[in-house]
DNA sequence: ATTTTGTTTAACAAAAATGTTAAACACTAT
DNA sequence: ATAGTGTTTAACATTTTTGTTAAACAAAAT
């Protein structure tokens, strides 16, 4: 039989640098010669591995969602107590960003387009669990009463909209890259901050 | 001469169904034809009234960058105290969104793609006025000492991303229209909540 | 060695999208 | 009425992108 290694380095590579394209570099209309140049392989065994392009892109979209979604739930079911899991979750999207700064804003625009969702129950037991911790958390006065989505909502657009925005920000606000990295850096605890009162303020 | 109303009215319905597509349903990748069926007019009027496609994205992206400039800066420029300002711009964006909710994604992936910016005096004169502002206001102790541009940036971020990621959301979370609606209505107090430190809590 | 199996390539075909032209059209001013 | 002007249309041409096929190639098994 053929070395397996061959066969899934290219398939591989191919997927890698796809991934490369759109949630690195923010080329989401990337063509299959474009990622066949930068993956440099030959553009028709795009089609060889994965039929077409539509395939192709459907499996990099499908990986990236898991890939979220794993990431998600291994902290919301970890062990950690409520702020550590914050913190968690917010170190943990800034790694992610630094890779793949275009991801989330991929997964909208694949949204918009009419795109499925894929581990539906798995979303739905994990939004319960942090649900009642949150509703935990505001009884015990940690933070603020509101709906817990919206506790939600603020968590995530604190974290994500100044990485999905980046190249808007930075160019509105004329920032060089170290500048940003800067800001990024500083945001941790600006954010902790904001979602829980400023009470044990982090930096002061 | 010609009634001047005629070709105006074209031209400006194409550019307004561009508009409506883009910003309005998301669709980031339609074809010139599909512009052309969205507005019920001949295809090939694009090319009589814009050169090309690339001309009419040109245009449609510039006049989306100006106009959130202008209703920006208009915020900024006026009279009302620092607080209302935000209010102000919370309502200005969430009616805007209504319209328009992918406008500032589309932004974001144009910037991607390599996008020059327009009028760039105008926004540094409008940032260094608000930044001053933002400044004077964590002297009085309204909101918490951090950089001026960390709270431009969560400030941002709370009012936007929940519109921008509208599909993401709404389909993660399992809402319906009407719920995300609601959800978004009882945000203006949130984000007012949030960013200044509770004091005299609106909502309560 | 040669058959087998899977991979890569280049040439070709097809499809999709854009752009151009010239003729038809509509309206108005003369 | 018709000459003039700008608009709209359909037919055509071009370009770009994708998909297919068959042959070349490489490695391993017989």
């Amino acid at each position: 039989m053929y070395i397996k290694n061959k066969d899934e380095a290219t398939e591989d590579l191919i997927k890698k640098t796809a991934k490369k394209l759109f949630f690195g570099e923010g080329k989401f209309n990337a063509t299959t010669q474009e990622i066949a140049d930068a993956a440099g392989v030959n553009r028709t065994l795009i089609n060889y591995y994965f039929r077409s392009r539509d395939k192709l892109f459907e499996i990099v979209f499908a990986d990236a969602q898991e890939k979220e979604q794993q990431r998600t739930e291994s902290i919301v079911f970890s062990e950690l107590p409520f702020k550590a899991k914050i913190e968690e979750f917010i170190d943990d999207s800034f790694v992610m960003a630094k890779e793949y700064p275009y991801m989330e804003i991929y997964l909208v625009t694949q949204f918009n387009q009419g795109c499925y969702f894929k581990d539906e129950e798995g979303m739905e037991r994990m939004l319960k669990k942090f649900y009642e911790e949150v509703l935990v958390e505001m009884e015990k006065g940690t933070i603020d009463k509101m709906a817990p989505i919206q506790f939600i909502i603020n968590m995530v657009s604190l974290i994500s909209f100044p990485i999905s925005m980046r190249p808007l920000f930075q160019r509105t606000m004329r920032l060089t890259d170290e500048e940003y990295e800067k800001i990024v850096d500083d945001r941790k605890d600006i954010i902790m901050n904001t979602l829980f009162r400023n009470q044990n303020k982090i930096n002061q």
